[in-house]
DNA sequence: TCATTTTAGTTAACACTGTTTACAGTTTAC
DNA sequence: GTAAACTGTAAACAGTGTTAACTAAAATGA
């Protein structure tokens, strides 16, 4: 049965208290959520809020989840761009990273920032939208491993017994082999701590063109 | 002339203070403050901790810069440490930073995490702190840049003249090489990528021994 | 030893926060 | 037209940071 107006109506202010919620995040950041600040932006008072969310926890996981699942569209939207070769489609992916990042900022703290206190994020909720923005750079990598001119094979360092161990009951069963697994955890921290370093200031003042660092670094990451 | 003991115990309740704050920070995060909290804790109430720190505002300043000073610490003690050779000097430092951050995960959350709401933290003291940590890393590179049998110079991209444009007015006075603090950024941003979805526990997910997988990137780090 | 000054701590107050309860007005459904 | 559901408010409670005024204790100087 289609929504009713009411319904409707209700989806409307929740998406309103969302927006303002966001823009406080914006201005004070990712812990400085308020309840009468956003009533008091809507023209109501605090208790209002709670006919459209039980708690400030359930407002904060709404925006988790937002943030997740845009940054799974980025990167799925990335992945599925057409490009010369499969090294130039992971290029791509990560260029799209940090586009995603210094586009969405307060989304990207939210995510992968300091914990908000007195929350928790419900990982039932948040781990498979966490796992689907993963996906599209590992199967890119996978694919790129299957490839006859696959280069760096030779520079990822022989897996330990130790790593193998406790990498295996995490992927055996998927069939994917650990080395993807590897490149893949190798491609995403390094480009996370460029974008991390950037957003949070620390790498402009030594580097001053984070931006340009940042398209030289991705590049040579294939080269190496 | 030598402090009174009444300024010795002024300067203990500041430590006790500071104490229970970074308790409260580890247990709800680097938002959490609470100055009632800390009072009650100390069997006072909340007026008493402006005898001893202006605002909440100052007690965060103080941890920020303890934070940074044991972190600063940290980097030195590691470049001092004997090595066999330049480059396992810089693995050292490197190898550091993770055992730095994993053993004091609130000072690394607190420099380089999320803004605190209403709190911005003074630059004109806290910058040259975080130079002073960035400093035996980027001694080390440019000391291994001299070496006769510096390698990875050929891992390095040209840098193109508007990156070189972004970073000489910074660093031609110190008569830094450019590739230097290159080479120094790079490797603080992998390293800090590593160490951070590792600590916010996004890789470890992926990878099991994040540890394991942390010694190995080191290594091969300075293999590349 | 006593008076003065300084320090340390408290209470009360103000303005903010999140959350709940009870109530009232409006809208919707029957 | 009426009952039910929804939406919003006021009041209340318990938390927060911060200030002013006050008191007691400790330190200093005469």
């Amino acid at each position: 049965m289609p929504p009713t107006r009411r319904e409707k109506q209700h989806a409307i202010t929740r998406e309103e208290i969302k927006q303002i919620a966001w823009e406080q995040m914006r201005q004070q950041g990712t812990a400085a959520i308020s309840l009468r600040g956003i009533a008091r932006e809507m023209g109501l008072t605090a208790p209002a809020i709670y006919r459209y969310f039980p708690s400030r926890d359930d407002i904060i996981t709404a925006l988790l989840m937002d943030a997740y699942t845009q940054f799974g569209d980025a990167m799925e939207a990335a992945a599925q761009q057409p490009a010369p070769s499969i090294y130039e489609q992971i290029v791509t992916i990560g260029l799209a990273y940090r586009e995603w990042a210094v586009n969405n900022r307060i989304q990207y703290e939210l995510i992968f920032g300091n914990p908000i206190p007195e929350y928790a994020a419900p990982a039932e909720l948040t781990l498979p939208l966490a796992r689907r923005a993963f996906v599209p750079l590992i199967s890119a990598i996978l694919e790129a491993m299957q490839m006859s001119d696959w280069q760096p094979k030779a520079h990822i360092p022989t897996l330990t017994p130790r790593l193998i161990d406790a990498m295996q009951p995490r992927w055996t069963a998927e069939g994917v082999p650990l080395e993807g697994v590897y490149l893949a955890t190798r491609f995403w921290t390094r480009v996370h701590g460029m974008v991390t370093l950037e957003l949070y200031d620390h790498t402009p003042p030594l580097i001053g063109d984070a931006s340009e660092f940042y398209r030289l670094e991705i590049i040579s990451l294939l080269e190496e």
